[in-house]
DNA sequence: CCGGACGCCTGTCGGC
DNA sequence: TGCCGACAGGCGTCCG
């Protein structure tokens, strides 16, 4: 599911809901996700404020006065804010029930997501302190892919979609930015031109800014903090678009399976 | 070091 | 209608 523009979607939909208040108490119900869910979570936070939520690629990061916590949705995970009493769904795993009678709530129908245990140094975390830089920010740019591709015979897609080169790029929106940066998805990332991966980091910004605004992508799981999906599906260009006519030039659009993933692209704009 | 494949899970969809 | 395989937004880990 989540890639950058979900996850950013849920800090900024959470954000006014969690910051401030209270951690009550934590119920878990499944604590079988990608990793077990810590033991003594729910002792750690009880009382605790919570400071702000901050997105780090693909991780949420909960900051309390008693220390941090890892987020991560996985596949299908995703976080909303329900009035307390609420009933949980099937697949709902956990909630952090809140001193305003809300409760943020994790489902996760795959359980690839995680909840972890980020202490004072969460940025320190082993799973967070060798990701790339942040593709929205300054540090990533055309220069910074080119020199990470030097050598390397990884297809390029693969290489966009390597949290260690930059974070935040995943099956979708690598797919959307090469399509808009007119690269061959196949095409040896050690094989680039310098002034191809600024295009390539421009489209990055550009798809991913837009799909922000949208509010991200929902195929089948996605929804925002209130329960509303995202609607940048309707801007795909290639993504899930197998046989229809490319936006540009009217080419079907193919798919093909490229790092085991499925890749859709468009053989005549793509070289 | 690098590239490629494999699991981890559940749900859905299309074909027969 | 029912069954079965393919596939799905991620990613750590293992193998050669």
């Amino acid at each position: 599911m989540p890639e950058l523009p979900e996850v950013e979607t849920t800090r900024r939909g959470l954000a006014p809901w969690v910051s401030g208040r209270r951690v009550r108490r934590v119920e878990v119900r499944e604590p079988r996700l990608r990793w077990p869910v810590p033991e003594g979570l729910g002792a750690r936070l009880s009382g605790a404020r919570i400071l702000g939520v901050r997105r780090r690629g693909k991780y949420l990061i909960l900051d309390t006065e008693a220390g941090a916590v890892l987020l991560h949705l996985g596949m299908s995970g995703s976080l909303r804010i329900v009035d307390a009493g609420t009933p949980p769904g099937p697949h709902d795993h956990l909630d952090f029930v809140l001193d305003s009678d809300r409760v943020l709530r994790l489902r996760d129908p795959r359980r690839f997501g995680a909840v972890l245990w980020g202490g004072d140094r969460p940025e320190g975390h082993r799973l967070l302190r060798a990701l790339g830089p942040e593709p929205l920010d300054p540090g990533f740019d055309g220069s910074w892919l080119h020199g990470r591709a030097r050598g390397r015979r990884v297809a390029v897609k693969p290489f966009l979609m390597d949290a260690r080169v930059v974070v935040g790029v995943g099956n979708i929106y690598a797919n959307e930015a090469l399509w808009a940066a007119g690269i061959d998805p196949r095409r040896p990332a050690g094989r680039i031109a310098r002034a191809r991966y600024e295009r390539l980091a421009r489209a990055v910004r550009q798809v991913l800014g837009a799909a922000i605004e949208a509010g991200g992508t929902t195929l089948r799981d996605f929804v925002r903090e209130d329960g509303r999906p995202g609607y940048f599906a309707r801007t795909l260009n290639v993504y899930g678009r197998e046989g229809r006519p490319c936006p540009r030039c009217a080419t079907p659009i193919r798919r093909i399976v490229v790092g085991q993933r499925s890749t859709f692209w468009c053989a005549r704009c793509q070289r």
